[in-house]
DNA sequence: TTCGCACAAT
């Protein structure tokens, strides 16, 4: 294109080419407003048009071109290109050069204004330095530049972000009320702070209190309670919010995902499309990641379709989300085309297509995708670990995934945690090899949680292994007295092999604590709509024509040699009713 | 032109 196509005003008028700055759209046309500035000597380091030229980089994400432009400045730059240039290395991949610049800025003789904090302070949390952040917060006093209300602001999230929760709500505290009055975005640092610090009632006092809210305001609260896992206090704040954005209903959606609620995350989807907002990716995420944790492969379809409509971009968060998706409702190759189809591929996704290949039983698959992350120049953490493990165990791969495992601390420098010796438990328990699952388990530097037992006690029960389940039993019971599937296990493999007198303890102890084992329940997708049902259920509808179907297909299946396995009933059934009951279910 | 709230793998 050539730049009089767009550009050029007849007149040297600051004012046109900095409303032009602004309009651009790609890093070419600041190139072309550039060229034409320098072949008319127009441009010096101190010129407005210069640092708007510098701003409007920013949105553009081009950094190599606004660090060549600051660099190749005819004159020294003025302290506002500095500022420039620190806010859009702040927002960058490079947070590191944005605190240079600052050093900089600084050994050039200036003193950073009111505006350089904020975008210093954005790096300093963005590197995850708090050795930075104090530095500033000094520097910032000094400067008495500490009671603006953006360096205050800056200074409260800067520590929030970096975990500092305490010296966030310090410096909140801290601020003369006079200062504090007509600071909105403070309280809400403040909110959000106490939130995170599992502080609700904190949260709450502020939100009552402050003299003014915006709808950031109500969407912390809502988050805090729902993070808190008090849904009915975030639902009710909900819907009093005077006014509803993209991000409160995100909100709630991914809410509700976290409380296991996903259908509910499913409709309030569904009722933000039908209020006529647009989804971003972080909905598309969150409305994925429900249909993926409860196997909705036709809700999941639908924002997929959504989302093409709407020309989103299949990488990042919601590309991942598709992966996870699409393997979690059992479409690893479809979820395998996404991945292939990725431009730019984050641990996070590498790990979701290795897990969906590993809970696909597709282990060589898993395996190439591990190396080649690897190739790709891309550590591996504990998440992507994990999701090779779990494929070593559904593929008994013991040495492989015990090799990997010691790798794992050896090389990598990982620390294990408790989902990883999980694994190598499960490993070796799939195996059949219980003697060395337990000797495992012995060994190991953290204590075992009742997950682990459970997964060395289904061991036991697939290898009949009366004696380890026994202890495994019980560690689980003391770990998680609510857990009577444990005992159903045992009572099971009692009867199995014999031991009434076993049967009749654990049943005595079940009757005694009065724990009752839910039902197990499976659901069927159709036409939209979530059909459960549970073990024996008559509730349905159309009960009638489903058991029908369901008999038909049972007595053909018969035909072709299906024999129920009734060895995990209790057992105290009939024999008739046994094999019903487990048809009925799933 | 500067500050806040929501997302993805285990």
């Amino acid at each position: 294109m050539r730049p009089d196509a767009f550009l050029l005003p007849a007149i040297n008028s600051d004012s046109r080419f900095i409303a032009v700055a602004y309009s651009s759209r790609s890093p070419l046309h600041l190139k072309h407003i550039h060229a034409h500035l320098l072949r008319h000597g127009l441009l010096t380091g101190s010129s407005p048009v210069a640092a708007a030229i510098l701003a409007a980089s920013t949105p553009l994400r081009c950094i190599p071109y606004a660090l060549s432009f600051f660099h190749c400045l005819p004159s020294p730059p003025s302290p506002h290109l500095f500022n420039a240039l620190i806010r859009a290395l702040s927002d960058s991949f490079l947070p590191a050069a944005a605190l240079s610049y600052l050093a900089l800025m600084l050994s050039s003789g200036y003193r950073p204004g009111r505006l350089a904090f904020p975008f210093a302070l954005r790096s300093a949390a963005a590197l995850c330095s708090s050795s930075s952040a104090a530095v500033l917060h000094s520097s910032a006093a000094k400067c008495a530049l500490d009671v603006d209300p953006f360096v205050r602001t800056s200074l409260a999230d800067a520590y929030s972000k970096l975990g500092s929760h305490d010296l966030a709500l310090k410096v909140f505290q801290e601020t003369p009320p006079w200062l504090l009055s007509s600071n909105i975005l403070l309280w809400n640092v403040a909110i959000t702070v106490s939130c995170r610090s599992e502080r609700m009632n904190h949260a709450r006092r502020l939100f009552d209190e402050m003299p003014e809210r915006n709808v950031a305001s109500w969407n912390s609260m809502v988050d805090g309670y729902m993070k808190a896992g008090d849904v009915d206090i975030a639902v009710e704040l909900f819907e009093r919010m005077p006014e509803k954005n993209v991000v409160s209903w995100t909100t709630m959606v991914a809410g509700f995902s976290l409380n296991r609620d996903y259908e509910r995350a499913l409709t309030t989807f569904d009722s933000m499309l039908g209020a006529g907002i647009r989804a971003n990716n972080f909905t598309l995420s969150a409305a994925l990641a429900s249909c993926a944790k409860m196997g909705a492969l036709n809700a999941g379809i639908r924002i997929h379709e959504y989302a093409r409509r709407r020309a989103f971009r299949e990488d990042g968060a919601v590309g991942t989300a598709l992966v996870d998706m699409y393997s979690k409702c059992g479409k690893v190759e479809l979820a395998s085309q996404i991945f292939a189809g990725m431009k730019e591929r984050d641990i996070e996704t590498w790990t979701a297509m290795i897990m969906g290949w590993a809970i696909h039983g597709c282990w060589g698959e898993a395996f190439h995708c591990f190396e080649d992350m690897k190739c790709s120049s891309i550590e591996p953490d504990g998440g992507a670990f994990l999701a090779i493990l779990v494929a070593c165990s559904h593929a008994g791969k013991i040495d492989t995934g015990l090799e990997i495992f010691y790798s794992m601390k050896c090389e990598y420098k990982i620390q294990p945690n408790i989902k990883h010796y999980t694994c190598i438990v499960d490993l070796f328990g799939r195996a059949g090899r219980l003697k060395e699952a337990l000797e495992f388990l012995n060994l190991m530097p953290i204590e075992p949680d009742y997950v682990l037992w459970g997964a060395l006690l289904s061991a036991c029960r697939a290898n009949k292994n009366i004696e380890i389940s026994e202890l495994a039993a019980e560690k689980l019971l003391k770990l998680k007295p609510t857990h009577s599937g444990s005992q159903v296990i045992m009572s099971n493999m009692y009867a199995g092999a014999g031991m009434w007198d076993g049967v009749e303890k654990v049943r005595a102890s079940l009757k005694k604590s009065s724990l009752i084992k839910e039902p197990g329940w499976s659901y069927i997708e159709l036409e939209g709509k979530a059909h459960h049902f549970f073990s024996g259920d008559l509730s349905h509808p159309s009960a009638g024509e489903i058991y029908a179907k369901l008999e038909e297909l049972v007595t053909k299946a018969k035909k072709e040699g299906y024999q129920p396995n009734m060895e995990w009933v209790l057992h105290d059934i009939e024999e008739e009713d046994k094999s019903g009951s487990l048809r009925l279910h799933s």
